[in-house]
Formats: C-alpha cells, structure tokens, sequence
DNA sequence: AGAGCTTCCCAAAGCGCTTTGGATTTGTTT
DNA sequence: AAACAAATCCAAAGCGCTTTGGGAAGCTCT
C-alpha cells in the first residue's frame, strides 16, 4: 500500500492525504480522521526512503562503532548503551544505523555517510586521546554527538560524559579515608580518552594525600577478567603489596576478587575494592548492599539521553552544543573496609 | 555532489554515469574510467534513499533486538554478533538498521518495516520455543533469518544455530567419563529457545547412563554472575551436592566458581565446572589452556556467518531455505577433573 | 555504396513521497 | 446580493537515482 493508492482509496489527492497525516492544518478534522483511520485499516507506512528524498532529511542516527584490528574488542558496554539509545530514536520515529568499522576505515565511513545522505546525525563512540574524528565531523558539517569527551580539543563539540576523573578521584579519597596508603589502580586502555581521566582523578587523591604516584601500582589494559585477575595477582604477591584496588571495569573487579580470595585473603577485610559500575544489564552488582563498591552510572540512560541531545542539535543547529556530565551515584557495598593494621 | 552535477561536470548524461559506475557494459573502457576516476575526485556517493527508490532495494538488514520488559536485559551475545555480522553487510554494501523493541511492540515493528520497504531482511535475536514470529514473518514475505531455532515450528525458514542438545550432551558425558553422579544444570531462562535444547541434551546423557532427572539439580534463569553464584552455593550447601556443573554461560560459570571457592572447595579437583563458551571479546576464557572446559562456538563467527546465508536468501528466494548448524568445540581446560571419591 | 551490426551514448519516465501555487467551495460581511 | 475571506482540497513539480527504448556513429560485408 502507498499514498498514490490509499488517495485512491479515499477518493482524496495524495497531497492531502499526506497533509493529514503529517499533522498539516489545511485539512478538516473529519477528513483527517477519515484518513487516519483508513491508514491505520490498511497499516500503510510511508516509505522512509521516499519520505528521506523529499524531505532530505535521513530520519536516521548512525552509530559508528570501532572495533580495533589488534584487539577485536567489542565494547561491552555497548549493547546497554545502544539499547538506551534505541528507546530515544524509537520514540522520535528515528532509525539507528550501525556501522562496525576497524580503526583504519573510519574515516571513509564518516565521509560515505555524510556523502550518501545517509544519516541526519552521528554518535561517536569510545573517544581516545587527541580523537581525531571531532575535526573531521565538524569539517564535515556533519552533526554528532560524542559518547564521552576528547582532552587536547579545543573545538566545541556536543557530548555526554561521565565525570570520570571526580568519581575516581572520589574512589580512592574513599580508600584514603578507610586508611589504605597502597592503591592500585587497574585501569582501561589509556589510549581511551575515559581511562586518560580516570587516572588523573586517581593521581589527584593521591597527591592531594601526600602520597607519591608509584607507576608499578597503576595498569593500563583491556578490561577483561584475566587481565584484571593477572596483575592483581602479581601485585599481591609482591612484598610490598597494595591493600586496596580502584578498577575500571565490573569485569575486571571479578577478576581482582578472584586473585585475592586465590590467596586466602577476604575481600572488604583485607583487600578493598571499589569498582566503576556501568550498571550492565547481564553484569549486575548484587541487589540492596551491593557486592562490590562502586562509582556507578548507568551506560544504557546515558546512551538515551546522549540521543535526546543529538536530536536537540540536529533540529536546532544553531544552538550552542550541548555538554552533559553526569555524576556518579557512589555506592558502598561489601567490597570495601578499613585498611588492615600492619603486623 | 550529486549525479547530476557530476554528469554535467563530464559532459555526459546521468544514464551514462549511472551505467559507467554500476558495471554495466554498454559503456567504453575510457568513458568508464574517466568517470570512475571523477566519482573519487569529487567523493561522490550516490544517494542510498534515491537508489534505495529507483531499484525497490533497500541495500540494508533489519536486526530487531528484544528487550524483555522484566529484565530489562540486554543480550551479553548481542555486541559481539552484531560486529560478525557487520563485517560481511560492509563487505556487500548493505547496512544495517538496529531496532531495540520491547517484546510488547514486537509484531508492529517487523510489519512497519515491511510496509515502509525500510530493510530487505530482517534477523531474527533470541528465538523463544514456539516462537510466533516465524509465522508472522512467513505470513509477511519479508526474508528472514533466525539465529537459533524454534522448537515446535514445522516451518521451513532459515536459520543458523549451535548444536546446542550435543554440545550439552557432551559436556554431561564428558563429566560422566571422569566419574560424576550428580551434575548440576545452570541454565538460561528455558522461555528461550536455546535453553531447552541445551536442558534436552543433559538430560538425554544423564538417561543414557541410567541416572534419573533431578529436577533439584537444575536451574533456569538469567545468566547473571550472582545467580550463578546463588544457584551453587545454594546446592553446594546440601547435604547430597553436586559434583560438577553444567553452565550456559561463561558469566554464570563465573559465579558458580565463587561459591566453590568461597567454600574452600578447588574448582577443577573438589567441583567441576563446565560452560558453553560464546568467545566474547571481553570475556576470554583464559589462553593456552582455558581455565573453564567448555563447549566452544564463536557468536562473532555467528554473526558473519547468518548475516551471509541471509544475503544469499534475499539474493536467490527460490532457494529452500539454508538451515546451518554449528559444531562446537570441546576444549578441557582447568576446570574439569575426576570426581572426588566419597570418604 | 548501402545493408546490417556493434558500440556508445542519451532523453525521459518512474520509484513514493512532500510541497508549492493555485482552484473551488463555504461562510461572513456590508 | 455582491464582495471578500477562510476553509478545503488538488495538480504538478521535484527529491536523486535507475532503467527503458531509442538514436547516432563507426564497422564489416557483400
């Protein structure tokens, strides 16, 4: 069924037809609800893709995400994400178009997408360090929104981003408060914009404590369960070993608990832990008193709202852009107790 | 820059360009070249809604993702078969279109793409037993492909599973083999398709060395870590427990191994654990020898693999439907051992 | 030299929608 | 009752591409 067919149908023009559908005031109530209801009798749909060459406009979000040659990561934070952004399109009859790219393409892909019309708008994901995609997209005059933020970039750009660096530095001011001097940071990937700032929340506490930064108790990595077991387990076993872990990811928490009840030692009485959460829906961290400790945000409303501001900066481009930091909720859970007295 | 412009810029018609870049031979070698050579200059791409209108094609992959209402849950499969299925839509220039979808709207999502002619196909995620959408997408016309089966669905339709009810029999086997009596079941929630198949094959083990079916012994859930963890210690806890666990997946099997740990008890030697194994990219199952024995089958792999059976399903629709079924693989790894003799 | 092929190119229609610029009808005012 | 405004509706153009149905050269062959 298309219009040309259900004016037919109605006996009506296409053009009003398609005035009272898309809410055009020149159409009488009762003629409007004649056609909305032969519409809904016959489900037509108009079809995006000639709505799309009319209007110009894609009614569609791309979603480009990077899976690095070296590692094959995928980024399990981004089904949450997606899964909240989803919602937001949903709602605004929006489609989502995935794009999986290895780093080396990514530039063409940003380039075919602006070229082909493909998309009103894009989401970047997983900024790095002196990311150079916010150039390009502004270049581009393509609108996007970043999934976080990008340091060393002066141009503005929207985003929405975790206050990273004040929940980590809040986490080991924590840490310092329970009476632990030796904290090991087991970090994400530091070539990730996300990791850069958690680092440098951690280093502020510890400098704000008078305690010198010990590069042999920070790792830099992906974050994955044997990783995050691996250096803890080294680092344990070290004479001088940490009492207390900061880490990046819920999965590599897992890990580091592990490597620690390995030794005979007790999470929360001997170790503290306290971990980011990103409240994944297959990885939850306990119920009412949580497992583990936590900063915590929830990726999946980040990727809803990230939407709705993509959305904003689309419909308005001349608004300044929009730069969200959501705070995290701090949560303490059984992971986490008073540094243990030395012997 | 669009055909148009870029015609005249050449001095030829559209047809010509359309037909010099398309492959078509009624075109000179130099002309084609000439052209070829412009489109890069330029950077022109051609419009995927206007050629999207002229052809009927819509050169793009539906992939409708449920998300329970209850759960809230995201798939933890779902990202790493996205990515295997994203590489071969780049391959072939499609693209793909994510919907996120609460099992509520499911229906109306699959008939306005349909009616919208948004996507040439669709995937099918997280097939349920006696799942309606086989019917509904039959009833539609619209290809589909399922990533899993359908219990109780005489249908033919195409699809791409793991041998689920072998791979689980064989891990049950394989613990009978090394001695265990009681083997426990930490499944999936059994709504879902794979879930019963996977209960079907312990179960067909557990009959063919005479054991009866404990329904004491197995659980159905969400493959969370705190269930997992919940569900064993819960067992470990009884006066008769288990022996071994069969898990569905590498998160559970995480919490199954806390609680063994937790108890003193040493996985591998006092329990034994062996998991379905879905090589995500995040969560690796250790290196050289894995830490868990486990059935193994790249979902990533999946990914690739259902996305080209189909393409070839939109391409050749008068083909009977391609119904592939993979092979796991069996790895021992640390995790298994005989079982302990009883004092 | 003209018929008959190729080879290479083009004009124009059409895909399904929106939107511009009227045309027609109805109601209101003087 | 004529004049004007408002309310409804419509025909046709246009979005950027593919594709049909030719047409004009340039060959070969008799």
């Amino acid at each position: 069924m298309n219009l040309k067919e259900l004016s037919k149908n109605l006996g009506l023009s296409q053009t009003t037809v398609s005035r009272a559908l898309n809410g055009y005031p020149e159409v009488s109530a009762a003629t409007r609800h004649r056609v909305e209801r032969a519409a809904k009798e016959f489900n037509y749909h108009p079809s995006t893709r000639a709505k799309g060459l009319a209007t110009g406009r894609a009614l569609a979000i791309g979603h480009v995400i990077p899976v690095s040659t070296k590692h094959e990561m995928v980024n399990p934070v981004f089904g949450d994400f997606i899964a909240g952004a989803g919602e937001t399109y949903a709602r605004n009859g929006f489609e989502m178009i995935l794009s999986i790219v290895d780093d080396l393409n990514e530039e063409q892909i940003y380039r075919s997408l602006k070229s082909r019309r493909a998309v009103d708008g894009v989401i970047v994901h997983g900024p790095r360090i002196d990311d150079p995609r916010i150039a390009l997209l502004t270049s581009l005059e393509l609108p996007f929104a970043v999934h976080g933020q990008v340091t060393h970039c002066d141009l503005p750009y929207t985003f929405l981003d975790v206050n990273n660096h004040e929940a980590f530095e809040q986490a080991t001011d924590y840490l310092f408060d329970l009476g632990h001097r030796r904290i090991a940071l087991v970090n994400g990937l530091e070539t990730m914009d996300f990791a850069h700032r958690r680092r440098t929340g951690y280093e502020a506490s510890l400098t704000a404590h008078g305690i010198a930064i010990d590069a042999a108790l920070m790792c830099s990595g992906e974050m994955t369960e044997v990783i995050g077991y691996e250096t803890a387990s080294n680092l344990l076993a070290q004479n001088d070993a940490p009492t207390a872990f900061v880490c990046s990811s819920l999965i590599s928490a897992l890990g580091v608990r592990r490597a620690i009840e390995e030794r005979g030692l007790v999470m929360g009485k001997d170790v503290s832990v306290i971990t980011h959460d990103d409240v994944l829906s297959y990885l939850q961290n306990g119920g009412e008193t949580p497992i583990f400790t936590a900063t915590r945000s929830s990726v999946r409303t980040a990727g809803r709202r990230l939407a709705e501001v993509l959305l904003q900066a689309i419909e308005y481009p001349n608004k300044p852009p929009q730069q969200v930091i959501l705070e995290c909720e701090f949560v303490v859970g059984q992971s986490t107790g008073p540094a243990p007295r030395k012997d």
